[in-house]
DNA sequence: CGAAAAGTTGAGGATCGTCAACATCTGTGG
DNA sequence: CCACAGATGTTGACGATCCTCAACTTTTCG
């Protein structure tokens, strides 16, 4: 078995046991890879897997009536994509790739085994649930009361804290695959204000930018800026139970 | 033990054993009386407990520097109140009651009991965490994307379907006691919009108000302006595990 | 190398915010 | 039962932020 993300971001924030590692190594038994641009699931699909990401980045999103699209979540290496629909029958949003990668299918069912098995790493996934739950709640804040720029430094910031995780010396500087077309839907904006958000970050020296690459140089007056809050960093296991 | 809204929440998804009750039950051990505009607790304190919803409405919210409040989700008789932290020590938001009503105090570590216990009923509290989840995403697009009358509508829709879980014969009339200042908190408007919003969904014929009391009268149209779906009514609750 | 995709820039306009005055409701104490 | 104060809701004038449209440039990729 080849080095797992899963493992590796889930052993970020507690110590796992052998029988937990192999637990969450039966999630990543099957490997498909996919190209850059292809859609995995589109809304409404009846569906029955979740997927481990590998590699690569994906992003989920629904398109409104008018067909203008809401970009809902990215997805990094170590997560699992479509846990969301967990809860239904039929997908509540469509998801694609955005760059290719390796992804790994497992069936709803085999969260069962987890269960069943291991109440550290149930609580350790509740509690990661609970993350990305804060992390969408931060994320509504910022879309629902801040500035354009302000929304934008948020969105790349939190981008940055999220790949610290898997990735850990990350530093100012990343790449990221995304059209400004796909940062809008996200954050609320259009594609062309997205453009003029980016040029005045970069006037006032707050980032720069290389083809798509992003440096964030004042990666302290942005948080301030924008009142971010890194949510990934650690998290509270004080109450977590033993294992059997 | 008088009849619980979590219980009734959770059986309105599957069928709870005797024992699977037992053990939600000993979440409302303990029961704590308190009157409407009380704070629970503030952004940043030191939490370990949670709280049963058994009657009465509470928010949760955050402020930002610049004094502007955001609110972030209410809480219904039947739900738990600060799941959301379960994964730091310091609250990421605060929380205030709307009404007077009654919560259930308890710790984090109990639901280790869940998790040992019963495999089913924590499939159950993960999918509904999951359902949350996706209303979040909802709600994202609507404030993302929507005009300040659909933000409203998807609004009003929301609650409604919510409250239908735990109230089975709610019609197209309830009581909604939020004040225009919260609700515009809490969809990104400020009252004033909210108040010409309301003006002028009435002036169409789409609902009506007495105080606070809201009925929904053309529920089909509104469901089309803004694109709403119930996610409340079903979980799919396929994959679950047999308890032991 | 050429075509399509992505990004930039500017002009004009719509939606929603701000401010302010006023109206109405709610609850409390006299 | 009434008086009053504070909270809540309404309405209008004006302005700012962000959107739309459109032309153009640059980058990406087959």
């Amino acid at each position: 078995m080849s080095e797992s993300c899963l493992i590796a971001k889930l052993d970020h924030y507690v110590d796992l046991t052998v029988s937990d590692k192999d637990l969450l190594g039966k999630l990543e038994d099957e490997e498909w890879h996919v190209d850059r641009k292809h859609q995995l699931r589109d809304g409404g699909d009846e569906v029955d897997s979740l997927y481990v990401v590998k590699t690569g980045w994906l992003f989920s999103y629904t398109i409104l009536p008018d067909g203008r699209r809401q970009v809902l979540q990215l997805h990094y290496p170590g997560d699992i994509v479509g846990i969301p629909d967990l809860a239904f029958e039929h997908a509540t949003t469509a998801i694609e790739t955005l760059t290719g990668g390796c992804l790994c299918p497992f069936p709803k069912k085999a969260l069962d085994e987890i269960f069943e098995q291991s109440p550290r790493v149930t609580a350790l996934l509740f509690s990661i649930g609970m993350v990305d739950h804060v992390v969408l709640l931060d994320r509504i804040r910022a879309i629902s009361r801040m500035s354009a720029m302000e929304r934008l430094a948020h969105f790349l910031l939190e981008i940055q804290s999220r790949l610290r995780i898997t990735d850990k010396d990350i530093g100012a500087e990343f790449e990221l695959p995304l059209s400004q077309d796909v940062i809008g839907d996200a954050i609320g904006l259009t594609n062309v204000y997205v453009s003029k958000s980016f040029a005045r970050m970069e006037e006032r020296g707050d980032i720069r930018r290389d083809g798509r690459k992003i440096e964030i140089c004042r990666e302290d007056e942005l948080r301030e800026l924008c009142d971010f809050h890194d949510r990934y960093m650690r998290i509270d296991t004080s109450w977590f139970p033993e294992d059997a």
